[in-house]
DNA sequence: ATTTAGAAAGAGACCGGTCTCATTGATATT
DNA sequence: AATATCAATGAGACCGGTCTCTTTCTAAAT
């Protein structure tokens, strides 16, 4: 009796040799595609392979050359818009240099990410693309490095690892975002982030363990601090997590003394789930409350009005930092670059001046 | 002159053996954690191999196992968040049963899809996953099942081919958002898909290369057939692929002499794409035209009015694809088995009776 | 005291490729 | 004709684990 299903054991170089007549070895250098062999023992070799419908173990191959071909790539959460434009960029960029992408979520969690930076590296990862949920716990990435294996980070740097990164010109982007919102008239400006932290409001950006969310609060609060406004920081909120402490994180802003008059959402997912909670309040933007919120997100182009939206260019991003690890992988012997990448302010209908009291 | 960044050779168990002054055998056990060791020998080896940082070698492991814990996974694109999401639902059953995941995108493309399907199966993998962008085009499906890897369709099903299928409950779900719009009054309703055609139109339902398309339009057709329409596949529409071509499929739909008076999305995507269409035409919904879309996708909810949806439970579906292939992995002798997940409208604002002539 | 069972450790083959080195044979050189 | 050169093939080690088989040693059984 027999069973198609059971995996039999798969075809080797050893029986494409036998059946071609020929050493293991010569069959090897025409199935691997290396060394020199005769045209006529190559015919012979490939008609046995394609008889016997051979497929290479990349497992052995990669054990061998030390190279599996894969890049590893550690994100906070593939279902994130964000996180999965940037991982379409980077998987694009690696098939066209020959490497394959294997991917793990670290939920924004560090001993998440810990474990999967581990068992990335167990698997021979050539490389590895990892958003580091916290930039101020970073063993586990010198490690990375100890171990030999290139490593760049997405999204956040850590210029103490002294590695690459890539990264949008998140301080410029909130410049520009607050600055947009003072022109138009607005003196108290709140961002709002779904950073973990034990309270929603911060003490010292400095201690913002997330450095794209930090590079944006401290652009945030220049601006402020510039304008002559007082307490910049008091408008700083974190913990937007889910919908209903977002919806929470607003309440509290809102029955404070002096409301905030227009919301900066860290992120797309704080954005849509601000815009919720500003509907289920009842209040219009922009009538009531302006808005801008980072990444330009499918959603923001639809709604009444559509919103004003920082602009990154995360496809780019992530083809870039697989780019600059490939060209790590393939010999180059680089510097760490911090890169960033332009973003730009995308003007719609969420921002107008404040009401006036 | 030492260079920390190069590669160093890695630790091997042999290296942990020679440390721990053990033979190589005994050190693999400890290590591998498998065979009989006394406590002082393990304790012996443990402290060698934290003292050199032994980290396993899984490349190995699975060369001479023949297991690699790998999933693979080929997706038609990951920045959709259909598949996004999906993403999240296997990768999260699969770590939970100490499996990972590679992803692969096909880009709905068959050759695109082959050769991710031969790269996965090279790499070893345990099981793959796939959604086949044609079901009527099977031969390297066919091959997955002749080389012994275990295979799950996600999202759509080929039963000629006899392996496990986890779908959306495609037909009753038309069926029922079908009907809805005929409750409301309708009589000319418009299923628009992005899937790729000759021309925009259909000639026969049975030869839509995508399963789930063809049960949707199936069950779109048998309802309207059944309410005594005639002729309903004249308001099938393919090759709403981008937002230009979505935006023609609208006008000929809109142009012909007995326009629709309502739209089905076969995606979200779709359904995006058709909102700002009727945006950009400056047709209101559910005024001037109805629509149903599919997937409740994070825009649908924050639009003006928000759009009636079929709710897939895409994380379930793909949490459910991924467990079906893991206890195949772990031994199970199970009989090929199509599951289908209910799916359920969400009704919300973007339906309501036709404007009358 | 001698046999015997079983636990603990060692020796070495094996997985399926790659790659170095040795061997063969044909052509070019003197 | 004898030697040098080089292309084409073969033989076998190696990568870093797992795993089988063998050996050693201790303790229970007779």
């Amino acid at each position: 009796m027999e069973n198609f299903a059971a995996s039999k054991r798969s075809v080797t170089v050893a029986d494409v040799a036998r059946a071609a007549k020929v050493s293991k070895a010569t069959a090897a250098r025409v199935l691997g595609g290396y060394g020199v062999v005769s045209d006529k023992i190559r015919a012979q070799v490939m008609a046995a392979a394609t008889a016997l419908e051979y497929r290479p173990n990349e497992l052995a191959r990669s054990m061998t050359t030390g190279k599996s071909g894969i890049i590893g790539v550690v994100v906070g959460d593939i279902e994130n818009a964000f996180f999965s434009l940037a991982v379409r960029g980077i998987s694009d960029a690696a098939r066209i240099a020959g490497f394959n992408v294997i991917i793990a979520n670290s939920g924004e969690e560090l001993n998440a990410e810990k474990s999967a930076v581990d068992l990335l590296i167990g698997k021979r990862v050539d490389g590895l693309i990892v958003t580091p949920s916290r930039c101020d716990r970073m063993d586990h990435l010198q490690d990375v490095r100890r171990v030999g294996v290139p490593l760049v980070l997405f999204d956040r740097s850590i210029p103490e690892l002294g590695v690459d990164s890539v990264t949008g010109d998140d301080r410029d982007a909130a410049v520009a975002a607050t600055r947009h919102l003072l022109e138009a008239g607005h003196r108290r400006i709140a961002y709002v982030s779904a950073l973990e932290a034990d309270g929603e409001h911060i003490a010292d950006s400095r201690h913002l363990s997330n450095s794209a969310v930090r590079e944006r609060v401290e652009g945030f609060l220049s601006v402020l601090t510039e304008a002559g406004l007082k307490n910049p920081q008091h408008y700083v909120r974190l913990g937007a997590t889910d919908q209903e402490r977002t919806n929470a994180v607003l309440k509290h802003l809102l029955e404070e003394g002096s409301p905030p008059t227009a919301l900066v959402a860290s992120d797309s997912l704080v954005g849509l789930r601000l815009f919720r909670s500003l509907q289920s309040l009842g209040l219009s933007i922009p009538q009531d409350i302006s808005m801008i919120s980072f990444l330009d997100a499918d959603w923001t182009t639809v709604t009444t009005p559509p919103i004003t939206v920082i602009d990154q260019p995360v496809y780019e991003m992530g083809k870039k930092a697989a780019e600059r690890l490939i060209s790590r992988l393939n010999g180059k012997e680089l510097a760490a670059e911090r890169t960033t990448v332009k973003t730009s302010l995308i003007q719609r209908g969420s921002v107008a001046p404040p009401r006036r009291k």
